[in-house]
DNA sequence: CGAATTATGTGGACTTTATCAACTATTCTC
DNA sequence: GAGAATAGTTGATAAAGTCCACATAATTCG
């Protein structure tokens, strides 16, 4: 029975990629996809074209939540929705070059935030902790 | 400059463990504390007796999002205040002996939560995984 | 010392996220 | 082919977070 300190440390350590990203949010999110919506556009970037529901499983969000995230990013035009060829319920997701174009800024601003946090630690260990967070989601 | 992956392992850990908690929440979660609640009497439980502000930097929320769950969980009778004998504008948050039950209930379904989330990994693994984790928080 | 600054906590108004149930339209199962 | 499951949407609501202004107490530093 494991303890419950790690639940408090991820928590604690979200929360504080959150807030100093909040702080910096106007140089980089210039489309106002805010912290769901880029969080959901790295998710994307990550998994290419997958449809929705596999998104929306990878996400771990409510899926009525997901149509809603959708479909605000898709006004912005930051992705695309085509049906599926294989399922005529199911629509894949992409992102468009605009929306590829705003990942590429969450990434740099995001990465240069982890790089902050994470500053205390051997960048050896940073790699370690990422494999071990690998194995978890596995 | 570290990349982006981790935050979303981790943003998606937390949230595995937010809906499995969720769905068993009938089971333990009797005074109704929900999630935010939840966590912050567990930090609570790790620290103390802290001023209010050393509790909401930890918990990494905002002060005034801080005052309203401290409130509600107060009405509650799970946690106290009185004011700080060092600074007349401070007060001191501890459990009662009700939130500490609840906290131990708490405790319980959480640690079985990632005990299950966290199965595929070895239990030294783990081990390593909170020490990295606390490196970060330190 | 005293004026300006900073820190603690509260309240209001608002936005963002999440939840839960119902429903349509497909697809799968056997 | 009937019944169950899956993909996605909508509506209503609740929970959580954000931002700003405020009151009061403490601290800084001329």
């Amino acid at each position: 029975m494991a303890d419950t300190e790690l639940a408090l440390l991820i928590d604690r350590f979200m929360r504080r990629i959150h807030t100093s990203l909040q702080a910096k949010a106007a140089e980089f999110d210039t489309e106002n996809v805010g912290p769901a919506g880029g969080m959901l556009l790295l998710t994307l970037a990550e998994m290419g074209q997958p449809e929705l529901h596999a998104l929306t499983e990878r996400f771990a969000r409510d899926k009525s939540q997901m149509t809603r995230v959708v479909r605000t990013l898709e006004a912005k035009g930051l992705l695309a929705r085509r049906p599926s060829p294989r399922d005529q319920r199911a629509s894949v997701v992409y992102l468009t070059e605009r929306g590829k174009a705003v990942v590429a800024r969450l990434e740099a601003a995001l990465a240069e935030t982890i790089g902050e946090l994470v500053a205390p630690l051997p960048q050896a260990d940073v790699q370690k902790l990422k494999a071990l967070m690998r194995g978890i989601a596995a």
